[in-house]
DNA sequence: TTCATTCATCGTAATTTACCGATTGGATTG
DNA sequence: CAATCCAATCGGTAAATTACGATGAATGAA
């Protein structure tokens, strides 16, 4: 996971639309969503939806892949510990004093 | 840290500049650094880069301090630890098989 | 083959973001 | 008080993002 990489997760994070479809995928793992499901339950039109979704897709948080006519789009969950991994140890490099406390937080969840 | 917090955090962190100088800073903390050598160190107009600075410190990622006519710039750890967190566990809602994997992976960075 | 379904892509308009120089306001120094 | 320093804000431009309807390509069904 290298910055560009990470900006490119961030970003796809960072808009209400796309960040609600990841957590509908997250609730529907591991059988995904087909695209359709996904423009239904944002109630945008299926255009502007099926940007946000290449969005995602081209970040790597969400994978592609065709059943019969349709595109099921599923949760990559290795690209959130990828981000979030990166958030604690790239983003706060070396200093284990810092991210130490914030890994304890997590596991306390 | 409720959804809309977590977007703005995202946001702020989902740019090249906001995301070099939230580096700069943790790797300053607990000092801080002034504007001015933010602004230096980031190559933008001071006036741009006053801006980048607004973005995060209205997300509550970086925390601005007076002191003297200089204004001091920490990074708020908290911040990161609070949209870690959210990415962890409001957004994988309640499914532990999920995000545990994600947590022992970050527990061995 | 013909029709329906599914979704990506195109073209476009509106909004937001990013960037800059210039100006302003507040604080410190002389 | 006057001059200086620091950083926010203003005004403007260029680029990116977001949104939509319409079109088109691919697949499956009749």
């Amino acid at each position: 996971m290298n910055t560009e990489e990470a900006l490119a997760l961030l970003s796809a994070l960072a808009h209400p639309t796309r960040l609600e479809a990841f957590r509908l995928l997250i609730r529907h793992e591991p059988g995904g969503l087909s695209t359709g499901e996904l423009v239904e339950a944002s109630g945008l039109s299926q255009s502007t939806f099926s940007t946000h979704l290449a969005v995602m897709v081209k970040a790597g948080l969400v994978i592609a892949e065709k059943r019969g006519r349709q595109q099921i789009q599923r949760a990559n969950l290795d690209s959130l510990r990828g981000v979030m991994v990166f958030l604690a140890k790239d983003c706060c490099q070396g200093r284990t004093e810092l991210y130490e406390p914030l890994l304890a937080e997590l596991t306390c969840i």
